[in-house]
DNA sequence: ACAACGGATGTGTTATAACAGATGCCAGAC
DNA sequence: GTCTGGCATCTGTTATAACACATCCGTTGT
């Protein structure tokens, strides 16, 4: 019978003592299953995982030198998340991007991100906007020197900044989602053939003069323009 | 060593021996897991779950007459989701729904059914609209008689019937998730004090009527405008 | 009477073991 | 030679137990 728990409060606050104040705070490890989930959504993120690999309970268990449990766990949040797929047999995969899927995500990331953008518009502290520039200076740099990987980081890492100051942390975790179920076939762009010069320069320079000049409607436009850039370089790339 | 498991065929397709067809589908049972989920999945959207109640593991467990693992599972799921959340002690609680998070919800939601529903408008089958008009009646037949209850559910399922249509399964699963966060909260719509007529028939009559004429932005325009007085309604019965 | 100490209990976390289903390989029969 | 049968193995699924931490309550000492 569930009769108890009815009464627990949480640990919070922690009544700290009058006299002893600002002793710093000690860091708890985190779970294994979170950190196993989080080494995983990295790999993701990397390209380390290619489309179309098996994650079976037990080899992400030894590879990361844990018990099955705590990598199951990793691998049935990620699946709840809709960043690993579900095999036939249950066994979690990591999703083939077809032009379909590319096609739904992208209707749903242009929505969020420029829902994201619209609203960061005006939350842009004088040191984020910097970070931003200094960012899109390494995105250039990766694009002049022809470094496909270092591009895609760098483009990566700037929307991320950039949705981050919206302020909405449920939005922002759906974005990130979306990001990860897209990330592992981006290495298409530099591993097959990198045709035709990287655009996004534009648009990133169309986003960061949004944010000076605060005009919200502009930095949707930019975002949804940069979507759609990228949209008609990977979809050539990926499978029916 | 995660140096087995290089190649495993998919039970798909199952090599139907040519001579026997047609011998219909067994089903096979849920994993326990799922099912928990889907069961408190089911509280949630009918309410039974109140806001701030704290789902241990044990707990659920005890009440499906499972051992803990699955519903610890169950609950790992809800939680990816963003559907539960995790307390100060990483105890699963419903989420108390605030009003900043519920505005933020409110953003979110108006994006993606507004694109759903455009989406959805040219692919309404006959038989489906017979069903809308089916359910727009008995919502209005719901609210006609002052059950606040049924009327929910009613627009709930209106609602659900028409995303369907899209097509698109990521988009149907987040926005289904986001229904499911805002649900344990819309008790307050009838158990509190309902002031305000029920508005919801005319926006209502405005999605069919885009259906008929094939106006998707007509169809966005009326789902936010439905949402927004499902704002109006809410807003004030939250807590800061 | 009040405060501090210590055990009892609840809870998340993790490891381990056992079970069931599916797949692949290998041997044996025709 | 090819097909059929069975065994070994992989894998998801589930139960159980043990550990650590936090909270709560009763007791005890002043």
């Amino acid at each position: 019978m569930p009769a108890a728990a009815l009464a627990r409060l949480p640990l919070e606050p922690a009544t700290s003592a009058i006299g002893l104040v600002d002793l710093g705070t000690i860091d708890r490890p985190a779970p294994l299953g979170a950190q196993a989930s989080e080494m995983l959504r990295s790999a993701l993120r990397r390209g380390t995982l290619r489309p179309g690999q098996r994650l079976t309970t037990r080899d992400v268990a030894a590879t990361l030198s844990i018990s099955p449990t705590p990598a199951r766990e990793a691998i049935t949040r990620l699946v709840a998340e809709g960043v690993l797929e579900l095999g036939a047999d249950r066994t979690a995969v990591v999703p083939v991007l077809t032009r379909a899927r590319y096609e739904e995500l992208f209707l749903i990331r242009s929505e969020l991100e420029a829902l994201a953008g619209r609203l960061a518009c005006g939350r842009v502290e004088p040191d984020r906007l910097a970070r931003l520039e200094s960012i899109y200076r390494t995105h250039a740099a990766a694009v002049e020197a022809g470094d496909g990987s270092g591009a895609l980081a760098a483009n990566a890492t700037f929307h991320n900044a950039l949705y981050e100051a919206c302020g909405l942390p449920t939005l922002i975790q759906m974005i990130d989602s979306l990001w990860l179920q897209v990330g592992p076939s981006l290495t298409l762009l530099f591993s097959g053939g990198a045709q035709g010069p990287w655009i996004g320069a534009t648009t990133h320079r169309a986003m960061i003069r949004a944010i000076r000049t605060g005009d919200a409607e502009a930095m949707g436009a930019a975002i949804r323009q940069d979507l759609n850039e990228g949209r008609g370089r990977l979809l050539p790339l990926l499978p029916a």
